[in-house]
DNA sequence: GTCTATACCGAGATAGAC
DNA sequence: GTCTATCTCGGTATAGAC
């Protein structure tokens, strides 16, 4: 049973916010094991017993902050693809575009993936249909909801592959995972400017890759 | 300071091997928080003061083992590139054989990557230096010692490009780096066949990208 | 002198009672 | 919101045994 909203009428989800937000914070920084619910209750200016009013125990304010956090990472990411994929100029340029904001989130949004970092140490100690839900809601739903628009670029002509899927892990593989592994996921942030290089050299291979034509002009559409 | 060998006598510190090996499986399976010296002690079959014996406190301990794991593990890598890289028969072949051995190993050792998981949970709270030392002895060394091998391998025409660190990141992003993050750093194991087609199509990928002649009449530039 | 075994201390944790 | 019961852990101390 999962955390219960207190009451329709007069109760103020604002608690409830303010314990989700400090409680991300918390565990991004401390890891799972080390956080304590004092500290998380004292930086959300709250009552330790009106954590546990919300949420069941430890367990199930870490795992619903975890869904939570993933929830919005896919959100965010859904929206830089709407702004960058939707309507194609220059594909280099828009791909790269994405791509950087994409990773520009890591070095960012630092206690996010702070908590990202924390969920993968509790990937093994978690329980399976919440490591599906996490997997389901997370980055690698994110990965997959790229497929769609690549898909539609390619039937401009302006990419060629098989797979769709395929080619969105491979555009990943070249630009954010190469971005989150040098990073640590963020622990240890890269300077700018070697995103920026990251990026763009992996956007370049890409379309070495997977553009009809490699290399010379590209005058069609 | 470190922990300090008992005797110089000759005999070997079984006992501190001991504690080594079930340091690593315990702070590799409960994360270090949670790992108890008492836990350790137990598995190691020692008496927990023994474990003071050899190092100063639990924080040193864990970076003792990690230190010996990322040592170990680059060891590893360098014998798999010298079976595969030093003589190269068919590029396409040997690439794929070493990429496959390596990725296999993240789940044939199941224990020293969830070791690797942990100090990642870590890295935030890992002093500077120490952090230093195990991306110096660790896997982000073991990529760099890629680049020597496919820096031959070019000399004899059978590659090109212009960097051979860039290059070997490249391998690495395209077939290592993909395993790694969609099976968590191992703790999700990937299915055989899975590794196999990432690997093989990674290669491929790396192929097209650094091959003098492609496959067919192609320029490049 | 090292290892074993056990008991012990203080700090800090969860969870719940008031 | 405070207060407390109970537990676990890191680390130490104190025994004796090889």
């Amino acid at each position: 049973m999962s955390g219960r909203v207190p009451a329709a009428s007069g109760g103020l989800p604002d608690k409830r916010r303010a314990i989700s937000e400090a409680a991300r914070r918390v565990f991004g920084r401390e890891g799972y094991a080390r956080a304590s619910l004092d500290v998380i209750a004292d930086e959300a200016r709250v009552a330790k017993r009106t954590i546990y009013n919300h949420y069941t125990d430890k367990e199930h304010l870490f795992l619903s902050v975890a869904v939570e956090g993933a929830d919005a990472v896919t959100e965010a990411v859904r929206v830089l693809m709407e702004r960058h994929l939707r309507k194609i100029v220059d594909l280099e340029e828009d791909l790269t575009a994405f791509c950087l904001d994409r990773a520009r989130a890591v070095t960012e949004f630092p206690e996010h993936f702070a908590l990202v970092r924390t969920i993968h140490a509790e990937v093994t100690r978690l329980p399976a249909p919440v490591l599906e839900t996490w997997m389901a809601h997370g980055p690698p739903s994110a990965h997959q909801r790229l497929a769609p628009y690549l898909q539609k670029i390619a039937d401009r002509q302006l990419l060629r592959f098989d797979d769709a899927e395929k080619a969105a892990n491979r555009l990943n593989t070249l630009t954010m995972n190469d971005v989150l592994i040098r990073s640590f996921y963020g622990a240890v942030p890269l300077p700018e400017s070697v995103v920026e290089e990251i990026i763009t050299e992996g956007v370049q291979a890409f379309l070495r890759l997977y553009a009809p034509l490699p290399d010379t002009h590209d005058e069609q559409v």
